[in-house]
DNA sequence: TGATTTAGTTTACTAACTAAACAAATGGGT
DNA sequence: ACCCATTTGTTTAGTTAGTAAACTAAATCA
């Protein structure tokens, strides 16, 4: 229960003009004042803690115009780490940022962990990534490890490709190194960082299409995870009532037309070969070899099917198709977007901003949330909606 | 943007108080304190200015304990009427209530309103419903009218079914009697009746299944609707995807194989007729005849799979099914929720509460919530959730 | 050099909270 | 019967975070 208290307003105008600094910075505290309604003793006040606290710095400003000069104020950005790790099947991405996302180092590890070795495994490299970390005011101020599989408080529920469920990841790693840890499924953090980094959306559907097929799905412009944390699990909508059948037990999921294993495996079947590479099947696309040419064609047909069933549902202002077959074949989002045949698309479809880094940039936006308060819309990408 | 003032922590608190008393009352000062943390001075000058605007009133209380017997607050219920209309195809219902939703009276009206009429038509009724009122001390607060169609920003945005799109009626009526006047999509506002009225769930999907198919979000304890108000065109969402041709445009939507007027239409045409009633054809079921079963199977088969497809992407606590069929037919919503296989099935599927008073009563809470700033949870139906 | 303009600080005041003392009302024990 | 313990609700004094307006600071321009 949130009542209303001196501190409450205190916090919230201090996130307000922690928002605007880190949003809209350099910025003075005159500007600040008059964007977000507050008087100008009430800013410096807030600032002055800020100031204290490290979170922001001033810096000169250039001559601009008449008048006193402002003193710019500055998001201390390099004042503390991110740790976003992807926790994928076959491999982990450990990436390091400063307190924006900018890049301050990535490796790759295969995962070769079970669930007796996973959460140690993770602790060495965390531990090998933070000592290659230069010292700064604040640290590592939080760990995001996206999950290929739904989350719910902080712990994994369901994971079909690995065996790590209700492990205590969160509880362990956090003991371990003093630092916040936090769980998140893999499409909800790709949504997240396209929200922060690409599309400054209030309503966004992101669709990742991998082995199987998530979404992540941001209402009222924050993620929405559900009841138990299952929202998202889209490669089970059935499209084809009576059709394939799915080992969830349903007939006719989208996955089994549209995901990345399914195009694949029928890709293999088709030309008689036991498995086929997503290259491969690329470059027969590319040389308009017939049967690559069938497969994507469905790919396109399904997820068309599948968008046109979130639209109808959600009303996003913006889809962003994350897939490997987008990536590389660019003009697929716009033949998906053609198959959307009702009156529904004025909705924008578009290809991922972020490809394979979206996750890891989620990540880092997760912790950015956690540790500041705040969401970060990153200015450098300038695609906002509304 | 909402910044912090002093002002704003008074508005939290009282909001909170009355809250409390709406939803918990009659209650003492000192439980209100106990129960929001605030001092018990706190709860005392926000409870004068309550009683001074007539929000609430004291009541005796029984000797219940040892010590001083409280003062209890009681919300004044009966101090203004809430006007909730259904803006019907064929029909126009006028509800008008106390301001927590007890029947004050109903009236029915045939829609022969053409685009020209429809306010004039509209303002007739609502004079006459006023006219009709006992006086109390707030008058009409509200006044919602619910639209088989989209609603975006108070004004409709799209009805398939009757001409009014874009029509202000908002504007003309709230001017003409100085009331405020809002519009709600009939679907969005069932889900937001079955939630206070008798289901207080936070995460909630409403599905109403009449001529077309729609459902109502309630997502993170508020209604979700969409970047423009499109949100929950369910029966626009494809399950075969290469199935019976629709008039939006694309194959296989679900309106084509599970709405009432699909299923009537086809049992007409099996039974070579022109036309079918729904009694006529839940008469037929309970009597067992194998056509009537065919077509009702087909109901539960493909309402299971439009529940599955919101279920794995939305993962609510409840689905609340709304249809001719189902409340005449009661074990159809078990049949339905028996066709759910996969794991998701966690999530309750029920028959709806409500009934064909889902919208009034959904409209009244619109008028409530505008009018109180506060979520209004019935008592009388405690099928709290969580 | 001084007028004008803009930035940021200081001062006096106000609203709404808290803590703690106080007043009121009631049941129970002796 | 009477006093005490207990609980409710009010009063009082003090704190915090806001506002408005005066003031100081620093810059441009004529």
């Amino acid at each position: 229960m949130v009542t209303g208290s001196k501190e409450l307003i205190r916090d919230i105008n201090t996130h307000l003009v922690l928002e605007t600094v880190l949003n809209e910075g350099p910025v003075s505290r005159a500007a600040i004042a008059a964007k977000l309604g507050l008087t100008k003793a009430t800013v410096s006040a807030i600032v002055a803690g800020l100031l204290e606290e490290q979170m922001v710095r001033e810096i000169e400003s250039e001559p601009a115009s008449i008048g006193r000069r402002p003193i710019l104020l500055e998001f201390c950005r390099e004042n503390g780490r991110i740790l976003s790790i992807d926790l994928g099947v076959n491999t982990i991405v450990a990436f390091t940022s400063d307190l924006t996302g900018n890049d301050c180092g990535l490796q790759q590890y295969r995962n070769t962990y079970t669930r007796d070795t996973v959460i140690k495994g993770l602790a060495g490299i965390i531990k090998k990534t933070m000592n290659r970390l230069e010292k700064t005011p604040f640290g590592v101020v939080g760990i995001c490890i996206g999950i290929h599989g739904t989350v719910h408080e902080n712990e994994i529920t369901f994971a079909p490709y690995y065996d790590y469920a209700h492990l205590p990841f969160a509880k362990e790693l956090s003991e371990k190194f003093g630092v916040p840890v936090y769980l998140e499924n893999e499409a909800n953090l790709s949504v997240v960082g396209e929200k922060s980094f690409c599309f400054h959306a209030k309503d966004l559907i992101g669709i990742s299409v991998h082995s199987g097929i998530g979404v992540g799905i941001i209402a009222d412009g924050t993620l929405y995870t559900g009841a138990k944390g299952n929202a998202g699990e889209f490669g089970h909508t059935i499209v084809e009532a009576r059709g394939r059948q799915c080992p969830c037990g349903n007939q006719g999921c989208l996955e089994q037309y549209a995901s990345e294993r399914a195009i694949l495996q029928d890709y293999a079947k088709a030309v008689g070969a036991k498995s086929v590479s997503i290259d491969r099947l690329i470059a027969d696309y590319n040389a308009n070899d017939p049967v690559a040419l069938t497969m994507l064609d469905r790919f396109v047909r399904y997820i068309a099917v599948g968008i046109n069933n979130l639209v109808n549902t959600f009303d996003p202002e913006i889809v962003v198709i994350n897939s490997g077959f987008t990536i590389y074949i660019p003009d697929l989002t716009e033949r998906i977007f053609a198959e959307l045949k009702n009156r529904m698309n004025d909705c924008r479809i578009v290809p991922s901003g972020l490809q394979d880094t979206s996750i890891l940039l989620g990540g880092v936006c997760v912790c950015i949330h956690h540790f500041l308060g705040v969401d970060y819309l990153s200015p450098n990408n300038p695609l906002t909606v509304g």
